[in-house]
DNA sequence: AAAAACAAACCGTCAAGTCGGTTTTATTTT
DNA sequence: AAAATAAAACCGACTTGACGGTTTGTTTTT
Protein backbone atom coordinates (compact mmCIF):
# COMPACT_ATOMS: atom_id res chain seq x y z
CA UNK A 1 0.00 0.00 0.00
CA UNK A 2 1.00 3.54 -0.69
CA UNK A 3 2.48 5.59 2.18
CA UNK A 4 -0.06 8.12 1.41
CA UNK A 5 -2.99 5.85 1.33
CA UNK A 6 -1.75 4.50 4.43
CA UNK A 7 -1.20 7.61 6.48
CA UNK A 8 -4.69 9.05 5.24
CA UNK A 9 -6.27 5.15 6.35
CA UNK A 10 -4.24 6.34 9.67
CA UNK A 11 -5.39 9.60 10.39
CA UNK A 12 -8.90 8.49 9.55
CA UNK A 13 -8.96 5.61 12.44
CA UNK A 14 -7.61 8.06 14.76
CA UNK A 15 -10.20 10.59 14.50
CA UNK A 16 -13.06 7.77 14.47
CA UNK A 17 -11.26 6.80 17.98
CA UNK A 18 -11.19 10.27 18.99
CA UNK A 19 -14.83 11.06 18.09
CA UNK A 20 -15.89 7.91 19.99
CA UNK A 21 -13.79 9.20 22.96
CA UNK A 22 -15.30 12.91 22.66
CA UNK A 23 -18.65 11.05 21.96
CA UNK A 24 -18.82 9.13 25.21
CA UNK A 25 -17.19 12.23 27.35
CA UNK A 26 -19.35 15.07 26.42
CA UNK A 27 -22.24 13.50 24.85
CA UNK A 28 -23.36 14.47 21.72
CA UNK A 29 -24.92 17.52 23.09
CA UNK A 30 -21.59 18.73 23.69
CA UNK A 31 -19.63 17.03 20.80
CA UNK A 32 -17.20 19.46 19.60
CA UNK A 33 -15.27 19.31 15.66
CA UNK A 34 -12.85 21.07 17.32
CA UNK A 35 -12.22 18.90 19.92
CA UNK A 36 -12.23 16.08 18.04
CA UNK A 37 -9.51 17.08 16.06
CA UNK A 38 -7.28 17.99 19.13
CA UNK A 39 -7.59 14.69 20.56
CA UNK A 40 -6.70 12.97 17.75
CA UNK A 41 -3.45 15.43 17.32
CA UNK A 42 -4.74 16.76 13.72
CA UNK A 43 -6.02 19.76 12.90
CA UNK A 44 -9.48 20.60 12.04
CA UNK A 45 -8.31 21.05 8.23
CA UNK A 46 -7.71 17.48 8.79
CA UNK A 47 -10.80 16.50 9.80
CA UNK A 48 -12.76 17.81 7.20
CA UNK A 49 -10.51 16.81 4.63
CA UNK A 50 -11.60 13.56 5.70
CA UNK A 51 -14.99 13.58 6.39
CA UNK A 52 -17.11 15.56 5.09
CA UNK A 53 -18.97 17.03 7.99
CA UNK A 54 -20.00 16.05 11.92
CA UNK A 55 -22.60 13.89 10.53
CA UNK A 56 -20.37 12.13 8.23
CA UNK A 57 -17.85 11.67 10.96
CA UNK A 58 -20.45 10.26 13.28
CA UNK A 59 -21.71 7.64 10.85
CA UNK A 60 -18.90 6.75 10.60
CA UNK A 61 -17.52 6.44 14.01
CA UNK A 62 -21.07 4.61 14.68
CA UNK A 63 -20.44 1.90 12.29
CA UNK A 64 -16.87 1.24 14.02
CA UNK A 65 -19.01 0.45 17.21
CA UNK A 66 -21.71 -1.71 15.77
CA UNK A 67 -19.03 -3.85 14.17
CA UNK A 68 -16.65 -3.89 17.21
CA UNK A 69 -19.92 -5.21 19.30
CA UNK A 70 -20.83 -7.40 16.30
CA UNK A 71 -17.14 -9.11 16.66
CA UNK A 72 -17.24 -9.87 19.91
CA UNK A 73 -20.36 -11.27 20.10
CA UNK A 74 -19.49 -13.42 16.44
CA UNK A 75 -16.65 -14.82 18.70
CA UNK A 76 -17.97 -15.26 21.86
CA UNK A 77 -20.72 -17.27 20.54
CA UNK A 78 -18.26 -20.13 18.96
CA UNK A 79 -16.38 -19.97 22.53
CA UNK A 80 -19.88 -20.97 24.41
CA UNK A 81 -20.20 -23.74 21.31
CA UNK A 82 -16.67 -25.01 22.31
CA UNK A 83 -17.28 -25.13 26.00
CA UNK A 84 -15.03 -22.45 26.86
CA UNK A 85 -17.88 -19.89 27.97
CA UNK A 86 -20.96 -20.46 29.67
CA UNK A 87 -24.14 -18.83 28.64
CA UNK A 88 -24.18 -16.68 31.84
CA UNK A 89 -20.54 -15.77 30.55
CA UNK A 90 -22.42 -14.49 27.67
CA UNK A 91 -24.99 -12.75 29.09
CA UNK A 92 -21.95 -11.00 31.51
CA UNK A 93 -20.14 -10.16 28.31
CA UNK A 94 -22.99 -8.65 26.48
CA UNK A 95 -23.72 -6.43 29.47
CA UNK A 96 -20.32 -5.20 29.92
CA UNK A 97 -20.32 -4.06 26.47
CA UNK A 98 -24.33 -2.28 27.10
CA UNK A 99 -22.91 -0.56 30.50
CA UNK A 100 -19.85 0.33 28.51
CA UNK A 101 -19.17 3.45 26.40
CA UNK A 102 -20.46 1.18 22.84
CA UNK A 103 -23.69 1.36 24.53
CA UNK A 104 -24.55 5.21 25.69
CA UNK A 105 -22.33 6.06 22.21
CA UNK A 106 -25.43 4.17 20.19
CA UNK A 107 -27.93 5.77 22.65
CA UNK A 108 -27.06 9.59 21.86
CA UNK A 109 -27.13 8.52 18.09
CA UNK A 110 -30.22 7.15 18.34
CA UNK A 111 -31.76 10.54 19.57
CA UNK A 112 -29.88 12.25 17.19
CA UNK A 113 -31.61 9.88 14.58
CA UNK A 114 -35.22 10.56 16.57
CA UNK A 115 -35.07 14.24 15.16
CA UNK A 116 -33.03 14.43 12.24
CA UNK A 117 -34.68 12.24 9.44
CA UNK A 118 -31.64 12.93 7.49
CA UNK A 119 -29.31 11.35 9.89
CA UNK A 120 -31.84 8.92 10.61
CA UNK A 121 -31.83 7.73 6.84
CA UNK A 122 -28.15 7.51 6.80
CA UNK A 123 -28.40 5.18 9.77
CA UNK A 124 -30.88 3.05 9.32
CA UNK A 125 -29.42 0.54 7.33
CA UNK A 126 -26.44 0.05 9.54
CA UNK A 127 -29.01 -0.50 12.37
CA UNK A 128 -30.63 -2.71 10.44
CA UNK A 129 -27.81 -4.67 9.41
CA UNK A 130 -26.64 -4.69 13.29
CA UNK A 131 -29.55 -6.38 14.31
CA UNK A 132 -29.37 -8.87 11.66
CA UNK A 133 -26.42 -9.98 12.56
CA UNK A 134 -27.18 -10.19 16.28
CA UNK A 135 -30.20 -12.38 15.31
CA UNK A 136 -27.98 -14.74 13.55
CA UNK A 137 -25.49 -14.98 16.23
CA UNK A 138 -28.30 -16.03 18.46
CA UNK A 139 -29.93 -18.44 16.66
CA UNK A 140 -26.30 -20.26 16.48
CA UNK A 141 -26.29 -19.77 20.32
CA UNK A 142 -29.58 -21.90 20.76
CA UNK A 143 -29.77 -23.76 17.43
CA UNK A 144 -32.51 -26.33 18.95
CA UNK A 145 -34.95 -23.46 19.64
CA UNK A 146 -37.33 -22.30 16.82
CA UNK A 147 -35.73 -19.37 15.14
CA UNK A 148 -38.47 -17.15 16.27
CA UNK A 149 -38.46 -17.92 19.64
CA UNK A 150 -34.55 -17.38 19.83
CA UNK A 151 -35.38 -13.79 18.04
CA UNK A 152 -37.49 -12.68 20.73
CA UNK A 153 -35.22 -14.09 23.73
CA UNK A 154 -32.26 -12.30 21.80
CA UNK A 155 -34.89 -8.93 21.82
CA UNK A 156 -35.60 -9.19 25.36
CA UNK A 157 -32.27 -9.57 26.42
CA UNK A 158 -31.12 -6.87 24.18
CA UNK A 159 -33.93 -4.43 25.30
CA UNK A 160 -33.70 -5.29 28.78
CA UNK A 161 -29.92 -4.77 29.01
CA UNK A 162 -30.62 -1.68 26.91
CA UNK A 163 -33.14 -0.20 29.69
CA UNK A 164 -30.35 -1.24 32.33
CA UNK A 165 -27.56 0.69 30.60
CA UNK A 166 -30.18 3.73 30.43
CA UNK A 167 -30.72 3.38 34.44
CA UNK A 168 -27.16 3.20 35.10
CA UNK A 169 -26.56 6.86 34.09
CA UNK A 170 -28.84 7.53 37.69
CA UNK A 171 -27.99 4.66 39.52
CA UNK A 172 -24.55 3.34 39.85
CA UNK A 173 -24.70 0.40 41.92
CA UNK A 174 -22.92 -2.67 40.35
CA UNK A 175 -24.02 -4.51 42.75
CA UNK A 176 -27.90 -3.72 41.80
CA UNK A 177 -27.35 -4.53 38.02
CA UNK A 178 -25.87 -7.75 38.94
CA UNK A 179 -28.67 -8.77 40.79
CA UNK A 180 -31.08 -7.82 37.91
CA UNK A 181 -28.94 -9.71 35.70
CA UNK A 182 -28.95 -13.01 37.16
CA UNK A 183 -32.56 -12.25 37.53
CA UNK A 184 -32.68 -12.67 34.00
CA UNK A 185 -30.52 -15.23 33.54
CA UNK A 186 -32.35 -17.60 35.58
CA UNK A 187 -35.73 -16.88 33.86
CA UNK A 188 -33.92 -17.16 30.21
CA UNK A 189 -32.72 -20.28 31.30
CA UNK A 190 -35.96 -21.66 32.27
CA UNK A 191 -37.47 -20.63 29.09
CA UNK A 192 -34.72 -22.33 27.23
CA UNK A 193 -35.19 -25.41 28.55
CA UNK A 194 -38.86 -25.20 28.41
CA UNK B 1 -55.79 33.16 45.43
CA UNK B 2 -55.00 36.51 44.43
CA UNK B 3 -55.08 36.84 40.60
CA UNK B 4 -51.11 37.62 40.25
CA UNK B 5 -50.58 34.09 42.09
CA UNK B 6 -53.07 32.38 39.98
CA UNK B 7 -51.76 33.93 36.66
CA UNK B 8 -48.60 33.05 37.58
CA UNK B 9 -49.08 29.87 38.15
CA UNK B 10 -50.91 29.52 34.74
CA UNK B 11 -48.04 30.50 32.63
CA UNK B 12 -45.83 28.66 34.27
CA UNK B 13 -47.73 25.09 33.77
CA UNK B 14 -48.01 26.66 29.82
CA UNK B 15 -44.28 27.10 29.59
CA UNK B 16 -43.63 23.40 31.59
CA UNK B 17 -46.12 21.90 28.98
CA UNK B 18 -44.67 24.06 25.75
CA UNK B 19 -41.41 22.68 26.99
CA UNK B 20 -42.52 19.28 26.95
CA UNK B 21 -44.25 19.53 23.48
CA UNK B 22 -40.65 21.03 22.32
CA UNK B 23 -38.74 18.35 24.13
CA UNK B 24 -40.69 15.65 22.20
CA UNK B 25 -40.68 17.18 18.81
CA UNK B 26 -37.24 18.72 18.64
CA UNK B 27 -35.14 16.98 21.09
CA UNK B 28 -33.08 17.77 23.81
CA UNK B 29 -30.49 19.42 21.09
CA UNK B 30 -32.77 21.45 19.40
CA UNK B 31 -34.32 22.67 22.18
CA UNK B 32 -34.85 26.52 21.81
CA UNK B 33 -36.20 28.83 24.63
CA UNK B 34 -37.71 31.12 21.95
CA UNK B 35 -39.56 28.22 20.46
CA UNK B 36 -40.85 27.16 24.33
CA UNK B 37 -41.62 30.88 24.76
CA UNK B 38 -44.01 31.02 21.30
CA UNK B 39 -45.28 27.83 22.04
CA UNK B 40 -46.56 28.96 25.47
CA UNK B 41 -47.77 32.07 23.27
CA UNK B 42 -45.83 34.79 25.94
CA UNK B 43 -42.31 36.43 25.87
CA UNK B 44 -38.96 35.33 26.29
CA UNK B 45 -39.04 37.94 29.05
CA UNK B 46 -41.60 35.84 30.60
CA UNK B 47 -40.10 32.59 30.83
CA UNK B 48 -36.33 34.31 31.90
CA UNK B 49 -39.11 35.49 34.42
CA UNK B 50 -40.31 32.62 35.72
CA UNK B 51 -37.26 30.13 34.98
CA UNK B 52 -33.89 31.68 35.77
CA UNK B 53 -32.47 29.25 33.11
CA UNK B 54 -32.76 26.81 30.53
CA UNK B 55 -31.91 23.61 33.59
CA UNK B 56 -34.09 24.90 35.43
CA UNK B 57 -36.91 24.73 33.28
CA UNK B 58 -36.19 21.63 31.74
CA UNK B 59 -35.68 20.35 35.44
CA UNK B 60 -39.35 21.57 36.40
CA UNK B 61 -40.47 20.29 33.01
CA UNK B 62 -39.38 16.47 33.62
CA UNK B 63 -40.57 16.29 37.45
CA UNK B 64 -44.38 17.34 35.77
CA UNK B 65 -43.48 14.28 33.96
CA UNK B 66 -42.73 12.00 36.32
CA UNK B 67 -45.90 12.72 38.61
CA UNK B 68 -47.99 12.30 36.06
CA UNK B 69 -46.60 9.14 35.35
CA UNK B 70 -46.83 8.00 38.67
CA UNK B 71 -50.20 9.04 39.07
CA UNK B 72 -51.39 7.25 36.38
CA UNK B 73 -49.25 3.53 37.74
CA UNK B 74 -50.98 4.65 41.11
CA UNK B 75 -54.49 4.53 39.61
CA UNK B 76 -54.15 1.49 37.49
CA UNK B 77 -53.23 -0.67 40.23
CA UNK B 78 -56.06 0.26 42.55
CA UNK B 79 -57.75 -0.63 39.05
CA UNK B 80 -56.47 -3.82 38.85
CA UNK B 81 -57.65 -4.61 42.47
CA UNK B 82 -60.84 -3.53 41.84
CA UNK B 83 -60.88 -6.11 38.68
CA UNK B 84 -61.39 -3.56 36.08
CA UNK B 85 -57.78 -3.91 34.71
CA UNK B 86 -55.97 -6.95 34.28
CA UNK B 87 -52.61 -7.38 34.97
CA UNK B 88 -51.78 -7.60 31.00
CA UNK B 89 -53.81 -4.46 30.64
CA UNK B 90 -51.46 -2.70 33.41
CA UNK B 91 -48.69 -3.58 31.33
CA UNK B 92 -50.40 -2.33 28.40
CA UNK B 93 -50.86 0.93 30.47
CA UNK B 94 -47.39 1.09 30.98
CA UNK B 95 -46.02 0.25 27.17
CA UNK B 96 -48.25 2.69 26.05
CA UNK B 97 -46.60 5.60 28.34
CA UNK B 98 -43.28 4.40 27.76
CA UNK B 99 -43.80 4.39 24.30
CA UNK B 100 -45.05 7.51 24.51
CA UNK B 101 -43.48 11.16 24.51
CA UNK B 102 -42.83 10.97 28.59
CA UNK B 103 -40.31 8.54 27.68
CA UNK B 104 -38.16 9.92 24.74
CA UNK B 105 -38.56 13.04 27.58
CA UNK B 106 -37.03 10.88 30.01
CA UNK B 107 -34.35 9.56 27.99
CA UNK B 108 -33.04 12.81 26.75
CA UNK B 109 -32.85 14.72 30.09
CA UNK B 110 -30.48 11.31 30.93
CA UNK B 111 -28.29 11.91 28.62
CA UNK B 112 -27.87 15.01 29.53
CA UNK B 113 -27.49 14.59 32.93
CA UNK B 114 -24.66 11.90 32.19
CA UNK B 115 -22.88 14.42 31.15
CA UNK B 116 -23.64 17.81 33.20
CA UNK B 117 -22.98 17.04 36.85
CA UNK B 118 -24.78 19.97 38.10
CA UNK B 119 -27.89 18.70 36.07
CA UNK B 120 -27.54 15.19 37.43
CA UNK B 121 -27.06 16.80 41.10
CA UNK B 122 -30.51 18.63 40.36
CA UNK B 123 -32.29 15.65 39.15
CA UNK B 124 -31.00 12.90 41.31
CA UNK B 125 -33.65 12.90 44.13
CA UNK B 126 -36.32 13.47 41.75
CA UNK B 127 -35.53 10.06 40.27
CA UNK B 128 -34.68 8.31 43.32
CA UNK B 129 -38.27 9.49 44.25
CA UNK B 130 -39.82 8.75 41.05
CA UNK B 131 -38.23 4.79 41.84
CA UNK B 132 -38.92 4.71 45.11
CA UNK B 133 -42.71 5.49 44.36
CA UNK B 134 -42.88 3.24 41.28
CA UNK B 135 -41.65 0.45 43.15
CA UNK B 136 -44.51 0.89 45.99
CA UNK B 137 -47.03 0.52 43.25
CA UNK B 138 -45.42 -2.58 42.10
CA UNK B 139 -45.56 -3.69 46.15
CA UNK B 140 -49.38 -3.45 46.21
CA UNK B 141 -49.57 -4.99 42.33
CA UNK B 142 -48.14 -8.17 43.94
CA UNK B 143 -49.07 -8.15 47.70
CA UNK B 144 -47.98 -11.87 48.01
CA UNK B 145 -44.62 -11.52 46.64
CA UNK B 146 -41.82 -11.40 49.17
CA UNK B 147 -41.04 -7.14 48.85
CA UNK B 148 -37.47 -8.30 46.74
CA UNK B 149 -39.14 -10.49 44.38
CA UNK B 150 -41.88 -7.48 43.27
CA UNK B 151 -39.04 -4.76 43.20
CA UNK B 152 -36.64 -7.10 40.91
CA UNK B 153 -39.55 -8.10 38.60
CA UNK B 154 -40.69 -4.22 38.44
CA UNK B 155 -36.66 -3.19 37.68
CA UNK B 156 -36.89 -5.91 35.03
CA UNK B 157 -39.95 -4.92 33.71
CA UNK B 158 -39.31 -1.09 33.73
CA UNK B 159 -36.17 -1.96 31.86
CA UNK B 160 -37.27 -3.71 29.13
CA UNK B 161 -39.84 -1.18 28.37
CA UNK B 162 -36.94 1.49 28.09
CA UNK B 163 -35.43 -0.62 26.27
CA UNK B 164 -37.83 -1.17 23.60
CA UNK B 165 -38.68 2.10 24.15
CA UNK B 166 -34.88 3.04 22.89
CA UNK B 167 -35.37 0.86 20.27
CA UNK B 168 -38.79 1.93 18.70
CA UNK B 169 -36.77 4.83 17.59
CA UNK B 170 -35.60 3.05 14.40
CA UNK B 171 -38.02 0.20 14.12
CA UNK B 172 -41.37 1.50 13.66
CA UNK B 173 -43.26 -2.31 13.45
CA UNK B 174 -46.10 -1.58 16.29
CA UNK B 175 -47.14 -5.82 15.92
CA UNK B 176 -43.32 -6.64 16.93
CA UNK B 177 -43.46 -4.45 20.29
CA UNK B 178 -46.76 -6.45 20.75
CA UNK B 179 -45.25 -9.49 20.34
CA UNK B 180 -42.23 -8.56 22.50
CA UNK B 181 -44.38 -7.16 25.25
CA UNK B 182 -46.82 -11.09 24.84
CA UNK B 183 -44.00 -12.59 25.39
CA UNK B 184 -42.89 -10.96 28.60
CA UNK B 185 -46.41 -11.24 29.72
CA UNK B 186 -46.04 -14.50 29.26
CA UNK B 187 -42.85 -14.65 31.29
CA UNK B 188 -44.09 -12.59 34.22
CA UNK B 189 -47.13 -14.85 34.91
CA UNK B 190 -44.85 -17.29 35.31
CA UNK B 191 -42.68 -15.53 37.68
CA UNK B 192 -45.56 -14.51 39.57
CA UNK B 193 -47.18 -18.08 39.78
CA UNK B 194 -44.03 -20.08 40.60
C1' DA C 1 3.50 19.31 -12.22
C1' DA C 2 -0.46 17.58 -10.18
C1' DA C 3 -2.76 15.81 -6.48
C1' DA C 4 -3.27 14.58 -1.90
C1' DA C 5 -2.62 15.60 3.14
C1' DC C 6 -2.67 18.83 6.32
C1' DA C 7 -2.81 23.55 8.70
C1' DA C 8 -4.95 27.66 10.31
C1' DA C 9 -7.30 31.91 9.79
C1' DC C 10 -11.80 33.50 8.91
C1' DC C 11 -16.86 34.22 8.65
C1' DG C 12 -21.75 33.79 9.26
C1' DT C 13 -25.11 32.15 12.14
C1' DC C 14 -27.42 31.36 16.13
C1' DA C 15 -29.12 31.17 20.72
C1' DA C 16 -28.60 31.93 25.94
C1' DG C 17 -28.62 35.17 29.08
C1' DT C 18 -28.81 40.25 30.40
C1' DC C 19 -30.99 44.42 31.13
C1' DG C 20 -33.55 48.64 30.90
C1' DG C 21 -38.06 49.56 30.47
C1' DT C 22 -43.52 49.09 30.62
C1' DT C 23 -47.77 47.44 32.28
C1' DT C 24 -50.59 45.33 35.66
C1' DT C 25 -51.72 44.20 40.38
C1' DA C 26 -51.16 44.78 45.50
C1' DT C 27 -50.38 47.53 49.60
C1' DT C 28 -49.93 51.59 52.24
C1' DT C 29 -50.77 56.34 53.24
C1' DT C 30 -53.50 60.37 53.57
C1' DA D 1 -61.81 56.42 48.69
C1' DA D 2 -58.25 58.38 46.30
C1' DA D 3 -53.53 58.93 45.81
C1' DA D 4 -48.96 57.23 46.34
C1' DT D 5 -45.88 53.65 46.50
C1' DA D 6 -44.20 49.11 45.99
C1' DA D 7 -43.87 44.86 43.81
C1' DA D 8 -44.64 41.53 40.61
C1' DA D 9 -45.42 40.14 35.66
C1' DC D 10 -43.96 40.83 31.34
C1' DC D 11 -41.59 42.59 27.04
C1' DG D 12 -37.98 42.62 23.49
C1' DA D 13 -33.55 44.60 21.94
C1' DC D 14 -28.84 43.78 22.62
C1' DT D 15 -24.49 41.54 23.90
C1' DT D 16 -21.55 37.90 23.88
C1' DG D 17 -19.53 33.71 23.03
C1' DA D 18 -19.43 29.64 20.49
C1' DC D 19 -19.12 26.53 16.70
C1' DG D 20 -19.65 24.52 11.94
C1' DG D 21 -18.22 25.13 7.62
C1' DT D 22 -15.34 27.60 4.13
C1' DT D 23 -11.34 29.20 2.19
C1' DT D 24 -6.79 30.00 1.43
C1' DG D 25 -2.15 28.54 2.03
C1' DT D 26 1.76 25.03 2.82
C1' DT D 27 4.02 20.71 2.66
C1' DT D 28 4.58 16.08 1.05
C1' DT D 29 3.91 12.35 -2.09
C1' DT D 30 3.49 10.42 -6.82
Amino acid sequence: MKWQQQKSLETQQKLLSAALACLERDGFHNFRLDRVASEANVSKGALTHHFSNKDDLLAHAIEKVLAEFVGVLAHSVDEVHAGRLTLDGFLDLMWLHMSDQLYMVTLEIALKARHEPSFKTLLTPQVQNFHERIDAIWQQLFPRLPAERATHLMNLSMNLLRGMGTQSVFRKDAQYFNDLLNEWKAILKQQVAS
